[in-house]
RNA sequence: GGUCCGUUCGUCUAGGGGUUAGGACAGUAGAUUUUCAUUCUACCAACAGGGGUUCGAUUCCCCUACGGACUACCA
């Protein structure tokens, strides 16, 4: 009988998710519901020294603003059939299968101290040793239960010295397994080495860990980055020794995520110094070497659609073989297929989120686009009617690229400019200019036609009584009426305005240009 | 150093033994627009190098170069 296919994003709480972590998380989500199967989310705590307070919070909400949804996860309301899942809750349970390896001869107790295994170490590389690491050889040199006299091991267990329990790796075998992206990957056992998989403070390594809760959790297939792959044929080793083979996960290494310049993986602190986001969400952390308050900005805040940045993030590493660029979440979900995933690793682009951005920001409805300029006026302590923001939201819509680019850009439809550019001014304003705007300002009042197509009408009547072409006046009024010498079109504007203000920022500027007027 | 992974326009990528090597973003130019933008059109621009295999290789194989990941009682 087919499966049911189960996937887990499993990230540990040591500071926010990065984008790299989301787009895992994403690629899990699109391949279960694809499949119709389940997505679960653990959480890897297994390293007590690397907790970050608030850090499994900005998970939780990094997942749900992005619309990754979890079907099993320790945020669940009803507890879920494989609960808990915080591995820390889920201590007791790891020392039971280490024993069983303990018993199966296939892992043993260590009692090497730090210090003694540094000098291993040392002397390894000292001897000019290629691969120095605790292994077959080595092993055969350090204080274990391989090495020591099975009542000495049994009184140093009596007596609580600390000690760790390591997987007795193979000297010569070559392990092998399938990756759905890379094809058949081929590791000698040689170059792995005994890994901890107890570490003495009782808690489970993330080797023994994941594999443990893969296989109880009925995980089906492990899509992970690219940096678990060298420790990937150990992971097979232990589903082995476990005796989990028939049900072991296929496995699937993302490329990984490389910085915008420069090489290397994009790392967290990567963000501020290229000055866009790293993060979904902004992040207020501490400095680990000052402990000063840190602010990593996010995706969410700086204005980003989550429909734009999962598109986008979707499209870094995979893509559909169709020309098509736009896709909901819903159409990813038909789309995707692991086999489309990429071997290399991509780059950045600021220039394409941003595109996304603003394609989905002009498909949006004006009357949700509008809810943007409200709050913000909101906060301004600025009346403004419903209808009015969307018509204005309606104007920009086409000129912005974040949500809060409305207020930012729309400000004189609230407040009458303080000046006006300089450079239309010296250019275009002139005692004609002046005198044909005043008397459109003067008559416009009694228009009764305040639609565009109205005070249009008027503009051109008036112009041509004074024996003025439109071009010469239209820059400078917009200047007048608006400050700035960019904006859509004109007579929207102050249709929107409204006659009165509009005359009357008119009148205003006539008097303070005054002295402006060249000869 | 060792092990593993990778390499098509500046970027994200399609393609695949015979193609004018396609698209998108960015860039450039033009058209539209009373401004800026939008929109439209055009242009620019790539198979890392060397050997094989083959009638033919960007595509398959090998080597080199370059890049990356991993190499902890971190995940």
């Amino acid at each position: 009988m087919e499966r049911e296919v189960r996937v887990r994003f499993a990230p540990s709480p040591t500071g926010p998710l990065h984008i790299g972590g989301v787009r895992t998380a994403l690629y899990n989500y699109l391949f279960a519901r694809k499949m119709g199967g389940k997505m679960l989310l653990r959480i890897e705590d297994t390293d007590q020294n690397r907790f970050v307070p608030g850090a499994e919070q900005y998970i939780a909400e990094s997942l749900k603003w992005c619309g990754i949804e979890l079907d099993e996860s320790p945020w669940s309301e009803t507890p879920g059939p494989h609960a808990p899942y915080r591995q820390s809750e889920r201590k007791p349970m790891y020392m039971e299968y280490a024993m069983q390896l303990i018993n199966s001869g296939h892992a043993y107790y260590a009692f090497d101290t730090p210090e003694e295994l540094d000098a291993m170490r040392a002397r390894l590389t000292a001897a000019k040793v290629p691969n120095p690491q605790y292994n077959s050889i080595t092993r055969t040199q350090m204080r274990n239960s391989l090495t020591l006299p099975e009542d000495e091991v049994k009184q140093l267990l009596d007596s609580g010295s600390p000690y760790v329990i390591r997987l007795k790796v193979p000297r010569k075998e070559e392990v092998r397994f399938n990756d759905m992206i890379r094809g058949w990957v081929v590791v000698h056992s040689s170059s792995i080495d005994d890994k901890v998989l107890m570490k003495s403070d009782g808690m489970p390594t993330y080797h023994l860990a994941n594999i443990v809760d893969d296989h109880l959790m009925e995980i089906t297939h492990v899509i992970r980055g690219e940096e678990w792959l060298p420790s990937a044929p150990l992971h097979v080793l232990l589903y082995r020794y476990f005796g989990w083979e028939d049900t072991m996960p296929q496995f699937a290494h993302l490329p990984l995520l490389l910085k915008p310049d420069g090489t290397g993986k994009l790392s967290k602190r990567d963000g501020d110094r290229l000055g866009f986001p790293v993060f979904p969400l902004e992040w207020h952390g501490t400095d680990v070497e000052t402990g000063q308050p840190t602010v990593s900005s996010g995706y969410r805040e700086s204005g980003y659609l989550p429909d734009a940045f999962i598109n986008f993030l979707a499209f870094l590493g995979w893509n559909p073989g169709s020309q098509q660029e736009i896709f909901s979440m819903p159409e990813l979900i038909e789309a995707f297929s692991i086999e489309r995933v990429s071997k290399s690793p991509a780059r950045f682009d600021q220039n394409k989120v941003r595109w996304y951005n603003e394609h989905y920001l002009r498909a949006k409805p004006d009357t949700e686009l509008a809810q943007f300029l409200l709050a913000a006026l909101q906060e301004h302590n600025i009346a403004c009617s419903a209808e009015k923001a969307v018509q204005i939201v309606g104007a920009m819509k086409e000129r912005v690229t974040f949500p809060q680019d409305f207020w930012r850009e729309a400000q004189y439809f609230f407040i009458a400019p303080e000046s006006y550019d300089e450079q239309v001014i010296s250019k275009k304003w002139n005692a004609a200019t002046a005198s044909a705007l005043l008397e459109f300002a003067q008559e416009l009042p009694a228009h009764s036609d305040t639609t565009p197509e109205g005070i249009k009408t008027l503009l051109t009547m008036v112009l041509e009584r004074q024996g003025v072409k439109i071009g010469q006046v239209l820059q400078a009024l917009r200047v007048v009426v608006t400050g700035v010498a960019a904006g859509p079109d004109l007579m929207a504007i102050m249709s929107i305005l409204g006659a009165q203000e509009t005359a009357q920022r008119i009148t205003t500027a006539v008097e303070r240009l005054a002295s402006k007027i060249s000869a």
